[in-house]
DNA sequence: TGCAACAACGCAAACGTTTGAGCGATTCGC
DNA sequence: GCGAATCGCTCAAACGTTTGCGTTGTTGCA
């Protein structure tokens, strides 16, 4: 409501003065600058954002895109750990968030419409066209999952380290001794699905191994079909022993057949789930677990982002994010294996 | 990046023209109009925002305060639908979301620094003084859950039906024979853990029974001590018949203390859980639930603000959402009861 | 023909802020 | 003690829109 004009009358200055003084620059003096100060707090002045985006070209706003149903974005523990990064980073550089959430439309026009600074995608597609166009019109922007092709001056990645992590549980579970370890895998035209998948295959290769691509079960990403795929896993004829949980919308699934069939983890199967829902800790027996880092992820996100915006470049155009693999009780020797 | 000028001087109009020809006002004819729009198709051309506002006084911005930490906001599932909603029904009519989680300063300040057109709370504390602040400054705003003390104009609330969802929760387990029904609160400072509480004695009451506070147990919402106090529940002479868990951070801790000691539902315990996360979904049997309706609850904030924002008034200050009571197979009759 | 009404458009002010240029007054260096 | 640098401040332009008012040209009506 009050306005750097009504300060300046009351100081009895230029609003320029006023201008510097509230933005801590020099060429103000202590007494003129410690007058103005109070006489805002008692206006209770604030600055209009608007403007100041108008002739300082900056707003001191993030544009956040989850291009998903809301459905999805809100019920996956991974989206709400990135927002959660996100959200702690941009306040702590005096950024805010602007969310859009399954929005079919450009994420350039997001950008020139709501003259944000800058655009984090989550939730990448590989090969979404509007992420290109975000590299082509020169956005800072910083994505996560993908590698674009080309090599852009303004667009950054954060990825989490899919292939390490899922190669280390793989070869644990085979030192206890599976053999049979079945991977409830998300769709393939997901990245770390694919991903995953590959670590998955290397660590059989590397003991010598041939895996079973009938363990292997492609899902839609919801718990109930996960319910199903591990159903039908359990009515092989040799039922795995172990079994890997890709994400933390399939796990309560796999877990609910395990459950539903009276099944001890670990002493009849072993459990590994990769995620990063706290939900899941409270599960008997806690879960020996692959935990994605989405919360470092969401903050990564964004000081690469704030850099990019106000530096124009940034250190690290690809950052990859350290899983932890956790193992607890859910995971033990496999039983009537060959060891 | 193109401005209303360059539109205007391809199209060899003045300014103003082009804007009226863009935003559909009337004074341009129908071959100019369309010419301008084409042109400003050409040039990729994006209104500015920040401009816009100074001039308008409207920002197209809502902005969403979730006075807890990120971890928390995050979590709950209720949050998220909450937030769920609110994107629905705001992308509708063409408003934006800015999310302020965690933020310790003046509700009143983030509306007036970030030129928001009003401000909607999700989980506002029982006496909280900075709603107050927010109405006696006029700004408009909509808060769940609470009733403040005044009427305020711009100030209008939305609740769920607390009361009365769980008195019909409790006056079916009394109905299926239970008396010893434990009820796992959250904090008493909470408003809803108030109201559900009061609805619980008044079930008993109206049934001419006494309820025993030994089965009330009061927890601090995680389902840490969720888990700890189902324990303590459990462990007593005589172990309750079903219990009450009150909200979906709860839920799983309840359940897991039941499911560790191999308790059967709903034969040796009856469950019913207040809360709206899909996640219990799959619970093994299906849970027999007081769904609260928040996704609904987003919508009706997003859509009173929107109206406060535009006409200044709202039809109802104060609007309360009917929960469901779904019986599903998590309750039975109660074992070894008089009935 | 004369005048009112109206449509289509341009002009310029206004919104609130920042910031380079400019201008006295004081201080500094030598 | 004189020019140069510095300080503290003001002026005014600029950012991109919208919008009331004025102007011009056309149409309608008597």
């Amino acid at each position: 409501m009050a306005s750097i004009k009504e300060i300046a009358k009351a100081a009895q200055v230029s609003c320029s003065t006023v201008s510097r003084a509230l933005n801590h620059k020099k060429g103000v003096s202590t007494e003129v600058r410690d007058k103005i100060i109070k006489i805002a707090e008692d206006l209770s002045y604030f600055p209009h954002s608007g403007a100041r985006s108008l002739v300082q070209n900056r707003a001191g706003v993030i544009g956040v895109i989850i291009p998903r149903t809301s459905e999805f974005a809100f019920q996956s523990p991974f989206y709400n750990h990135v927002l959660l990064g996100l959200s702690e980073m941009a306040g702590r550089h005096d950024y805010n968030l602007m969310l859009i959430i399954n929005d079919s439309r450009s994420y350039t026009s997001f950008y020139y419409r709501h003259q944000v600074d800058g655009v984090i995608v989550v939730g990448n597609r590989i090969n979404d066209e509007r992420t290109i166009e975000l590299a082509e019109k020169n956005v800072p922007a910083v994505i996560v999952p993908g590698f674009p092709e080309g090599e852009y001056q303004n667009l950054a990645t954060v990825n989490s380290e899919n292939f390490k992590s899922t190669h280390r549980a793989v070869s644990y579970l085979i030192g206890l001794g599976h053999r049979k370890i079945a991977f409830v895998l998300g769709s393939m035209s997901s990245k770390y699905s694919f991903e995953r998948l590959e670590a998955y295959q290397k660590a059989f290769r590397e003991h010598d191994l041939d895996y079973d691509p009938a363990y292997v079960a492609e899902s839609d990403f919801t718990k109930t079909d996960a319910y199903r795929l591990m159903g039908e896993l359990l009515d092989l004829d040799q039922p795995p022993t172990a079994v890997i949980c890709i994400n933390d919308t399939l796990t309560p699934g796999v877990l609910q057949q395990i459950f539903s069939r009276g099944l001890k983890i670990p002493q009849q199967i072993s459990v590994v789930a990769i995620g990063c829902s706290d939900l899941l800790d409270l599960v008997l027996p806690p879960l020996t677990t692959v935990r994605v880092p989405a919360e470092a992820i969401g903050q990564t996100m964004a000081r690469v982002l704030i850099q990019l915006i106000e530096t124009g470049h940034c250190n690290k155009r690809h950052t990859v994010i350290p899983t932890d693999f956790i193992i607890r009780e859910s995971t033990g020797p496999a039983i009537g294996q060959g060891g």
